[in-house]
DNA sequence: TTTCACTTTAGAATAATTATAAACTAGGAT
DNA sequence: ATCCTAGTTTATAATTATTCTAAAGTGAAA
């Protein structure tokens, strides 16, 4: 995703864009390739990059607005760090624990040939595939 | 597992069988299926369960000798508990949020029929599928 | 039995996140 | 343009999960 219209992905979404919104979704949605962060590598990048600090619980508010509002997602790692993904589509991740970076598998690029059915009266909402790399 | 011998599996382990680590291995570990749990559930079950209570602190050393012995894997589940399973061997899950609970998937219930080569000069170490359920 | 390294424990400390409530502001109404 | 106000930001406190600390207790070797 890149040179999106900010202003109208916010307004769209029912938030209204304030300087920090819109400085964080600069940051978090003006570029080429998927971004995985956390709050607090975030937090440390937007402190690097602007000139106007951005409180702490502005990014946690901002972060969870966006979510909320279907423009980030949240991938599950090892840790007790949340972690946000920019890619909102289906998709699957290569983890790499010596550098803690997540990297992104498309969703065409994993074919299940084989998967058990769901128990009881639930349904299979959606597939993660997580793989773990080693040097 | 059923009806192991704790002391041996403690004593070969390197852990000396104390009357919290044998309360609790025994809680964990003489059951026919695999146990899935947080600290903090495991602690409210140990507390139903027997009159002497263990400290809060002493669940998570056992808790954390159990999973560096082996005998103990780290599940990754949405949220900031990390949550623990008496299955050691490699296999899935389906993850049924509503009740916040996981089941087991055989390594063999699930085929993987393409995936990606790895990074640069990384390898793959394993692969975890994880299967949000929904009603 | 004596001894001591290992273990347990209560409580303090830390880390991530969320809540609070006062000050600020975007943007529609006047 | 100015007013008004619901929505937003912010500093700080509170909460939650986990780890640390250091004093007291204990398994088991000798
Ligand atoms: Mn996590
Ligand atoms: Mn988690
Ligand atoms: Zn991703
Ligand atoms: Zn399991």
């Amino acid at each position: 995703m890149k040179k999106i219209d900010i202003l109208k992905k916010l307004r769209s979404s029912g938030l209204r864009p304030t300087k920090q919104r819109v400085e964080i979704a600069k940051f978090l949605f003006e570029r080429e390739k998927t971004f995985h962060f956390t709050v607090e590598s975030l937090n440390k990048l937007l402190t690097k990059k602007t000139t106007s600090k951005i409180a702490l619980a502005t990014i946690y508010n901002t972060v969870h607005a966006f979510k909320t509002a279907g423009h980030l997602s949240e991938v599950e790692v090892r840790g007790n760090k949340t972690y946000f993904d920019t890619n909102v589509s289906n998709h699957h991740h290569f983890y790499d624990s010596e550098t803690a970076e997540l990297i992104d598998i498309d969703a065409n690029d994993i074919v299940i040939q084989k998967i058990p059915k769901a128990p009881n009266g639930k349904k299979i909402k959606n597939v993660e595939v997580f793989i773990n790399l080693k040097n």
